[in-house]
DNA sequence: ACTCAAAATGGTTACGTATTCATTTTTGGT
DNA sequence: ACCAAAAATGAATACGTAACCATTTTGAGT
């Protein structure tokens, strides 16, 4: 491998030169700038971006724990995360992780000394958090937060389970169902907690078996959708903890044989970009600002790196429904 | 900062012993062993990645050059790649990248010395390709690939774009369009080449107008689909490039009260995951195998990387028609 | 021509790890 | 109890860069 003491060696002066020509050259006369410019190019040389991290101590790259692709909504944030981190300079180290997995992923983003990591699965009680703290490395959390209830970025979820549950109503709708996910996770468990509140509020019943909160897999969600819709009283509504849910909660359903919304309406969270499309046009509850939660989230990030500004991060944007076509009145 | 010195020190053994118990821990007796597991679990110390990096010359990583992932493909493929890197021990580094700034996309991957490269969209005559060889950096293309006709993973594309035609064809159509990206990537090239070839093998008619090679954004395709419907003899099939492609149109299309395929028969060609969605049901042409490409690029890349070894690869998917719900017979 | 400050360049070191080689400690056979 | 071999540990060094400080060169003002 060639190194900055070839170049120099090839140019004629020392080691030293060379780094300044690349890092700066307004200290450096142009002979010398041309001579040493032309033997990198002679011999290829490229930097090495270990050595620099190691005496520079930092990185210019952020680590980014998402959850998988499957899920429209991580894509619609990994893809805002990307572009606005290499827009600024910063590269990105994705890892899609499930909750298995999650810890042998810190520590590799860890290990490699980022200047900073954003995370969409932290857990309610995670110890990363008190980690990263300890660390001193820069992190935020989208999409769930910690019970810290420091450094997240989210959408009202509360009151999008319960803006869900009441454009169900509104629409006519007295047999509303849920199908969410594990309550474990703060994001699901406030939509529901949404959810349950607006159908107190309105008085409906809520029979146990309209109650489904199970993993996000795509078999799960078909056989909850199996379940409900052999009940003696089957619901004519469904409201769904995550787009990702209510899409193939649809796609189950239209592969049954059954029609969205006049056989059943099916709401989602999130609205992802999936969901605007001609063929999808899903009915969902999402934030008012135009920026996706991965947006925001780095754009805070980079924020605190670069600022160092300690103010605790705490977003929650407002939300509202966005009525297309997979619900209808009763 | 904590290092490993400072680990040693603490528990009043050498730097090296420290090294030794992490990396080969058979070496050290039991009681030493416990010592410095301790002094690290007390001090909170995690290795430094990159000062490994620098000394062995290996870094575990991978860096992944793809399209954006507004385009489903490259979703697909993403998320195939970053799995089966992690699954084997690699890190993926993610860069969604345009053609315009591809230069500086390949620099900073080839700075931090990644052990292999994957691109999803090298251009026909890219320097890249001379640099990395000569670099002796692993890599390997999928989607496109460069004109020196080596180290790529594609699909037929020459017989995605004959048989999408021909399935058009086979379905009574004889106003058949093309809606394809720009003829500078080989992919669009091919299918493009085998629509050509298909209309010209059943005698078809091909009015100038009836082609549109253009960007691939949605504004283009916008406007494209407006441009045919608005010929006097309006085609009543469009053969679209890419799945992406035909999602846009249909999308447009259902945007503008035409309906699919009872107006317009669509096909797109790639069969991404999206497209046997319930609410999609897209006709496409697409690999025979189960496998997406990028599985096929990253485990050829990762048995480059360990085995070394030099065979050049070369792989080609044969293609078949996936028949679903937005083509019929007129 | 001479002085002195400013500009340009070079020598040396630190970053944190793994590796190589040298040294010390332990073990087992007599 | 002694010795050789094996096991365990340590000291020194390299990796490639940036940063710090020292030295040399340049140039402006007299």
């Amino acid at each position: 491998m060639v190194s900055s003491k070839d170049v120099a060696k090839h140019a004629g002066v020392s080691q030293t030169t060379v780094s300044r020509v690349l890092n700066s050259p307004e200290f450096v006369k142009k002979p010398t700038f041309d001579k040493v410019m032309k033997a990198i190019h002679d011999l290829n040389y490229v930097p090495n971006g270990h050595a620099r991290s190691l005496v520079q101590n930092k990185t210019e790259t952020i680590a980014l724990l998402s959850g998988p692709l499957h899920n429209p909504f991580f894509v619609d944030t990994t893809s805002a995360i990307v572009h606005y981190a290499n827009e600024m300079g910063y590269r990105v180290n994705v890892q899609f992780v499930n909750d298995q997995k999650l810890n042998e992923a810190y520590a590799t983003a860890i290990e490699h000394k980022v200047d900073g990591v954003i995370l969409s699965c932290i857990l309610l009680d995670d110890p990363i958090f008190e980690k990263l703290t300890r660390m001193n490395i820069p992190f935020i959390t989208y999409n769930r937060k910690h019970k810290n209830n420091e450094y997240f970025v989210e959408i009202d979820n509360f009151e999008a389970g319960y803006l869900a549950a009441k454009h169900m109503i509104e629409q006519g709708h007295t047999a509303i169902a849920w199908v969410g996910g594990t309550l474990t996770v703060s994001t699901f468990n406030n939509r529901y907690l949404g959810f349950l509140q607006a159908i107190k509020d309105h008085k409906l019943s809520l029979p146990e078996q309209y109650i489904i909160n199970t993993d996000a897999s795509k078999q799960a969600i078909t056989h909850a959708f199996h379940k409900l819709m052999q009940l003696e009283h089957r619901p004519t509504a469904i409201c769904a903890g995550a787009d990702s849910l209510a899409l193939f909660l649809i796609d189950v359903a239209i592969q049954e044989n059954y029609t969205v919304p006049e056989d059943i309406s099916i709401i989602g969270i999130d609205n992802v970009d999936l969901s605007s499309h001609g063929s999808i046009q899903l009915t969902t509850v999402g934030s008012i600002s135009e920026q996706n939660l991965g947006y925001l989230a780095i754009r805070e990030l980079i924020e605190m790196i670069e600022n160092k500004k300690n103010s605790c991060i705490q977003i929650t944007e407002s939300v509202k429904v966005f009525h297309r076509s997979t619900t209808q009145k009763i």
